[in-house]
This record gives structure tokens, sequence and C-alpha cells, in this order.
DNA sequence: CGTATCTCAGAGCGACTGACATGC
DNA sequence: CGCATGTCAGTCCCTCTGAGATAC
């Protein structure tokens, strides 16, 4: 008789705490008419600055960011629309669309940052630098794990239902 | 000059791990027809089977699978609709509603929990039962800690963005 | 030519707000 | 009556599939 061990429903798990830690920031997004897609475009874009303006192709985007495509076609159109983002050509590939932000969407990646880095220390201070690395290690070995996995093992990409959902990232 | 740390945009990657783990299940609900959020009713109404066949009441459902009331309403209708379901009244208090659960999505998550789980015992063995455990505890910390906090710290529900997020449960 | 990159078209789901019924 | 519970109505965002368009 090993010691019973219950497995947890992870993905339930991680989700909620996902959610838990948007909790958050979500109120300061919406507060700024953001989606959670569209900040984490944006977020993509600020840690991506450091391009000599040359701008991020969507396809990078869509990798970062975690979402499809067709999907990011429709969020990149609706930034441009509210002016926090302006796409043009690679010079380079021509097949190749760039984004650039916008003062405004930069100033709101900035302005919106240092609200999650304040609470990232809080977070650091409540939990403890160490539980905090663990937990940064544990799931990196989670999507290393399942990254590399046997059994059902769709593409890569799709990622969730068939709506709505309410978003996922940061 | 102290160690240097890095924040690692957990809520990107706790959803990564998310979708890292439902990369496995996601096609085998896919291929029965099911949302991630039918899927977590149905695990609900699973866990809550041992109720005298009396039925969950939607507001559990909601709670625990994480779904806004009228979201809920929704999901509900296309599963009765699906012959996942059935809902009636809860002779108690008629202001509830109760669901239960056809021999069809009774038949359907007893399958797919079996699958599921033994993707855990995959996955238990892969990472070891020490580390799953101390992820646990780490993810329970994480909401515990933020579902108790300062902040902005919205309502204890709302959650997404505005749409079709993908969707986040198991 | 074949391939890569992005976009369009369109169906469907679901998140969310606010109002409303109904029963406690 | 005030409150709780669930649903309806309706908007919007997004996911995802499949089919182009354009450039390499």
């Amino acid at each position: 008789m090993a010691t019973p061990f219950l497995h947890r429903n992870l993905p339930r798990l991680l989700l909620q705490a996902r959610e838990a830690v948007m909790a958050h920031t979500r109120p300061g997004l919406r507060r700024h008419g953001l989606s959670d897609q569209q900040w984490r475009v944006l977020r993509v874009l600020g840690e991506n600055q450091d391009q000599g303006g040359r701008g991020v192709e969507t396809g990078r985007i869509a990798r970062e960011a975690f979402i499809l495509g067709p999907s990011l076609t429709g969020v990149l159109a609706r930034m441009e629309r509210d002016g926090l983002i302006q796409r043009a050509r690679d010079p380079g590939d021509q097949r190749r669309t760039v984004v650039l932000p916008t003062a405004h969407g930069l100033a709101l990646v900035q302005l919106l940052s240092d609200t999650v880095e304040a609470h990232y220390q809080w977070m650091e201070q409540q939990l403890g630098r160490t539980q905090l690395t663990q937990l940064y290690a544990l799931l990196d070995q989670v999507v290393a794990l399942e990254n590399s996995a046997p059994g059902p093992m769709a593409q890569r990409f799709p990622r969730a239902s068939a709506g709505a959902e309410t978003d996922i990232l940061t």
C-alpha cells in the first residue's frame, strides 16, 4: 500500500492560479481598453523594443503572444484602429508584416509594466524568492515535458476551445 | 549587489503550462465534440456524482467550472441540445436549477477521465511525485495569496477578456 | 515551381453587462 | 419587502478552419 496520491486537475489549478494573478492586472488593462490579447501583443512589442525601430514580425508576435495567425490579424486590426500600433511591410522580405507600437501604445506598455512589476515585487515578498524560483522551474519543466511528449500531442499551436475564451495570457 | 532576479511573466508561464498539458487532452475532447467549457462542466458532474442522483446546482457548477453565470446558461443549453445533460428545477428551492448528466454524458466523462488519468500517471513518472506535489502546493499558494490580496483585486469572478477565449480550464 | 508568410471569409463559442423573472 | 438565483438580450472579442494572395 503506497501513500495514496491524489491528482489535482492540473489544468484547472493552472487556470485558477493564472486567473488569480491576472485578477490584479486585468482591471488596469480594461481601464485602458485593452483585451488580454492586446496586452500580450503590447508586451511582446515592449520586450523587443530594442530592435532599432524595425518593428516585430507578426509571426514572432503570434508565437510569443500565443495567438494564432488569423486571430492575430483581427487583434492587430483592432489595435491599429485604436491607435496602439502601426503595421508596415518588412523591407527585407515583402511577405512579412512588421508591427510598431505608436507613442500611445508604448506609453501604455510602460505604464502597465510598472504596475505589473510592482505586483511581482509584492508576490516575491509574500512567497519568497526561493519559492518563486521553484515555481518558475517547475512550470518550465511541465512545458518542456509536454512539448516533447508521446500521446495525443496535437500541433504545437491550436490552443483553446472554440469561442471566446477569456483569454489566457498576460 | 543582490543576485539579479528576473521576473518571468507568470501569467504567460501558467498559460503556457496549461496549454502544454491540455495539448494532450484537447484532441480527445474535440473528437467527441466537446469544448473546454463543456468538459469542465462534465468533470464537475462526474466529481459530484455521488449525490444520490439529485444533480448539481448551476451555481456550484459555475464556481467549480470557472464559468460565469450567463455564460454557463449558454454552455448548458448547448450541452442539453447535444444530449449530454438534462436540467431540472430543484424541488427544495424552486429558484435553483439542477443539472444531471445523461447516460451518454456520463459515459463520456468516464472514458475521458481514464485517458486523463493515464496522462497524469505518465507525468508523475516523468516529473516525480515529489515535484508534482511541490507544484500543486506552490500553485495553491499563489491562488491563496492572490485571493486574499491588496491592490486592484477585482471581483472574484470576472475572468478573461471580452470574447472568445479559448478557454482556460480542464 | 514549390514554399513561406500573411490575410480574408465565415462559423461558432463564450465572456461580460444589465435587466428581468421567480421564489425565498 | 429585500434578497437570492437563474435566465434573457445583446455586444464584442476571439478561436479556428479553409481558401487565397503575394513574395521568396
